[in-house]
DNA sequence: AACTATTTATAAGA
DNA sequence: TTCTTATAAATAGTT
């Protein structure tokens, strides 16, 4: 984006370098942000320029983020010895609890129960979705009965074959 | 950047929030990786979506790079006890999101996405399912408009009479 | 550090 | 999910 299209590989120059580094890192760290925000997400970023200098992100507490980060590759953390204070446990569990809530909550909506909080936007986005969805699974149907069908006209040929 | 501007704030229709949150990690995870070429940076990302998934990116060793920042910050090692039942949370969590996976596999199914596995029975209930849900969701669409017509009504009644 | 011409990212819709 | 398109945002090169 700019005057000119970039390759991907280290810029030579290295004022240039510099300058770039420090137009997109802060760039990279205010679409980090906004991510975590918009999309209720977790996210921890960690920069270090080739001269050492750190910077970083957290959405949370980096400590908790690298934490999950370990327990999803199955690695002890470091941090505690492979063990974490029960409010980590608890404080994960609660959010996950409160994704199903909202899993939930969608599949409600898409059964056409609950409906009362919804706009005339969404309720609009939602039949345009149930749409989609019962296009879907009729042609799906229909593939099955054809496929069904073929079988019907091999065994019927078969058979008529040995009449 | 798009067809309209975004306030900054926790996208609240859950649909829209997952494919904003599909792209925009796609595009975070793109701009990590240039700056770490351009820039001869080292970076380190992680995200979490809020069902618990987690993606990454690292342009050397994450546990480096982590190491690194620990080091930059200064290592606050809280202390821990408690932590004999890790593994008790460990399951409970993996459970957890076995569990939001079912119910995402469930909303991708009544979007009519991922139908190769259901049989005919089950299409049929789906079918069935969906066109309740389009029904009820058509019902309080018109429910809607009809309020508003009322209160149109009512306006234009009552701009008439002074008119 | 500012300025813009351009390139990129992406929101909304199909 | 993937594509398309209109627009918003990021940023490369310049001053």
């Amino acid at each position: 984006m700019g005057r000119g299209k970039v390759e991907l590989k280290r810029i030579e120059n290295s004022s240039s370098r510099q300058v770039t580094f420090s137009k997109r890192r802060t760039g990279l760290l205010k679409k980090a942000f906004e991510l975590s925000i918009l999309c209720d997400a977790e996210v921890a970023l960690l920069i270090f320029s080739s001269t050492g200098k750190s910077y970083q992100f957290a959405s949370h507490e980096m400590d908790r983020t690298i934490a999950k980060y370990r327990n999803e590759v199955g690695l002890p953390d470091t941090t505690n010895r492979g063990c974490r204070t029960m409010e980590f446990w608890r404080t994960e569990i609660h959010e996950l609890k409160r994704s199903a809530d909202d899993l939930e909550a969608q599949l409600r909506h898409l059964s056409g129960e609950d409906l009362s909080k919804l706009s005339m936007r969404e309720l609009k986005q939602l039949e345009r979705q149930l749409r989609t969805g019962i296009e879907r699974v009729r042609s799906k149907k229909l593939r099955e009965l054809q496929d069904d069908d073929q079988n019907v006209s091999f065994l019927s040929f078969g058979g008529t074959s040995c009449s």
